[in-house]
DNA sequence: TGGACAGGTAGGAAATTTCCTACCTATAGT
DNA sequence: ACTATAGGTAGGAAATTTCCTACCTGTCCA
C-alpha cells in the first residue's frame, strides 16, 4: 500500500530536517519568539543568505513551517504537528530510558556527598 | 565553556543518527526484540554487511546502543537514555503542535459525518 | 519610472554519507 | 594446527548535503 510509504517518506524528511543544529534552531526560535521574516532570523547565524533559505526549504518540504506573505516580507511560522509524530515515535522507548535514569539515581543516591563536583 | 560544546555535539551526533530509516528501525528491534547480534538484524536488510556495521556505528557513537561480546558474537543493546535528551528537546514545543490538534479535531467535529473516508 | 530591499533560484565546490568489494582479526570446533 | 564463522576495518565510488557567488523576481517608496 503506497499509503505507508508516503507517511514513511514524511517522517524520514522530519527527522532528516531535525538533524541539523542550524535547522533546530531556527525552529526554537520561531517557538520563543513567534512568527518572523528571513532576516530577522538569518542574522542570528553565520552563513550566506541562500544557504539559509536551504535550511527553510527543507524545514517547509517537512511541514516544520509555514510561510505567509506581508508586503515584501515572508514571515515564518512554526508548524509543530510533525514533531508530535516524532515525540510518538519516542513514546515506546520511554520506558527504556525511564528503566535506566531510575538505576542511575539508585547509584548516585549511594555515593557520598561531593558537592564541589570533583570528576576530571 | 566547552562543556555545553560537548553536550551540544552529543545532541548533534543523536539527532543525526536518528535521521536514518535504517538506523531507527534498528532501535526498534532492539527495543522489541532485546539485545541482539549482528546477523540477526542484518538480515532484515538488504544490504552488505560492512554497511550496516557502519550503521552500527553511528549509532555506537551517539550512545544509543552498546556492545557486548559473548562468544565470537557481539550482542547489540538498546541504551535508550540518549531518546531522552531528544524527548526533553521536544517538550518545549509540545503546546504548539496540542494547540494545533486541538483546532484540527475541532474542524473535524464540525464536519458531517462520512464513515467511508471520501477523500481520495 | 527608477532605485532599493526582501528573499528566492541556479550552478558549482567541498564535505559528508551511504553503499560497495576486498581483506583482516578473533573465536569455535574438529 | 586448520577451517569456518562473526563481524570488523580499509579504501573508494556515487549520492547527498551544505555552503558559496551570481543573478532573478516581486514589492515598496521617492
Amino acid at each position: 500500500m503506497a499509503h505507508a510509504d508516503v507517511i514513511g517518506a514524511a517522517e524520514d524528511r522530519v527527522f532528516a530536517a531535525l538533524a541539523s543544529p542550524v535547522r533546530r534552531e531556527v525552529l526554537r526560535m520561531l517557538r520563543d519568539q513567534g512568527p518572523q521574516p528571513v532576516a530577522e532570523m538569518a542574522g542570528h547565524f553565520d552563513m550566506a543568505r541562500p544557504s539559509f533559505s536551504e535550511h527553510l526549504r527543507v524545514l517547509r518540504e517537512a511541514g516544520l513551517v509555514s510561510e505567509r506573505k506581508v508586503g515584501r516580507r515572508r514571515y515564518y511560522r512554526l508548524e509543530a504537528v510533525p514533531l508530535h509524530e516524532v515525540q510518538e515515535w519516542l513514546n515506546p522507548f520511554e520506558r527504556y530510558w525511564r528503566e535506566r535514569l531510575a538505576g542511575l539515581r539508585d547509584v548516585l543516591d549511594s555515593l557520598p556527598d561531593d558537592p564541589e563536583g570533583a570528576s576530571s
